[in-house]
DNA sequence: AAGTGGTCTAGACCACACC
DNA sequence: GTGTGGTCTAGACCACTTC
């Protein structure tokens, strides 16, 4: 890293070899290994067989993205945190949703829509479906007092997750709750839930003005 | 990970130790760690000294999220990718900029404000000023042929970066730019690089309506 | 065919955190 | 003190990719 840093080894530059490298250091060739492999996994490095280590000449930078559990999220900001259900009832799948996540159109799901609160003031605003077919406890779990995200995350294994971040403008009715003028900017994050085939849950959130989510690569 | 899945080993339950995986597993420990390692740097496992290796109670904190040069992005969605400085110019750091990133008053910064197309439609407005100071080079090279986000990339190693994702309401110049209704909800990317200590460059990417940012877990 | 990274082993010592 | 994970070593074989 110090000599990527130091432009002693500039991208697109072949690096010595692991056996090479280790006699230069005094390691283990394993040692070399470790270090290199945490590089390229970092997005520094290009690594290929045969064809040697080069550093990376574009670095698709890799941040990890600290995706936190609301609550968590909230008291972070030094906020007591609290939520809302503000609808819940069972329901079949749409169409649409019958297609993206691959259910039958008997698989019974439950919705649920819930508000979530910093200090009393509105934080986010959620809409939530969850597949009773793979996670039928669910019915019976007190909901208002653990938020479904919470409760998910602590009986079900996540296998696969996929996120979107977008922007998008507050509904009459997201603005009503999020107590924000009509059309101001929001921030939505879309996100659903695997376990191997299945689908769990698929959760459209909607953060107020002024949120942010940053992160250090 | 099928031991998580399955719900052998379910949120919060402590898993055996390495010597005794190695044992069951038949393998060296070295084999159980680098899994394990590799399990608890995706995020499904906690690990302690002396206290032992758990399931994660949160597991999905960490998302890998690629951050790709623009043009990469545009071109993996089949566009071709264009792009135009509106703007170029020397200037002094504002009292915020001095604050925020350490930069003295007398620091030579290098303004540029560019409009990236994909297909010749605008697809993101991007301001950003680079510190001379440290990336002298910049001055001589051809900013308009290759973007100086591109440039940078493959002059300068990446050491340190900030990203903050955000929703806005397009300003007035912005909707011009990017061909939008005025206040339409626009994704905001605030980007910084440093090297060491040194700011080199920071950006405030504006992407037009509809864009949005997926990552998989 | 040959050279590179990818992985594994058996053993060792260390560092930290809890007792 | 003691048990856990963290790291390293020396050696070996394998798999991929380029020649």
């Amino acid at each position: 890293m110090h000599r990527i840093n130091s432009r002693r080894w500039r991208p697109g530059d072949l690096i010595p070899g692991e056996v090479e490298l280790a006699e230069e250091f005094g390691c283990a060739r394993a040692t070399v290994n470790r270090a290199l492999r945490e590089l390229a996994d970092s997005g520094l490095l290009d690594r290929k067989r045969k064809a040697g280590t080069r550093v990376a000449l574009n670095p698709v930078r890799k941040a990890t993205v600290e995706i936190p559990v609301i609550r968590q999220d909230v008291e972070a900001r030094g906020k007591d945190y609290s939520f809302d259900v503000l609808d819940r009832k069972e329901l079949a799948p749409s169409a649409v949703l019958q297609q993206q996540y691959g259910l039958a159109s008997s698989t019974q799901l439950l919705g649920l829509w819930t508000l979530h609160r910093a200090d009393t003031m509105p934080f986010a605003y959620e809409e939530r479906w969850i597949n009773m077919a793979v996670v039928p406890e669910i019915a019976d779990a007190d909901l208002a007092t653990l938020s479904a995200n919470e409760w998910l995350v602590r009986n079900m294994p996540l296998l696969r997750g996929e996120f979107t971040f977008s922007a998008g403008n507050a509904t009459g009715a997201e603005s009503h709750l999020l107590n924000c003028p009509r059309d101001a900017a929001v921030f939505v994050v879309y996100r659903s839930t695997w376990v191997v085939d299945d689908a769990i849950t698929a959760v459209r959130l909607v953060y107020g003005p002024g949120y942010s989510m940053k992160t250090v690569v």
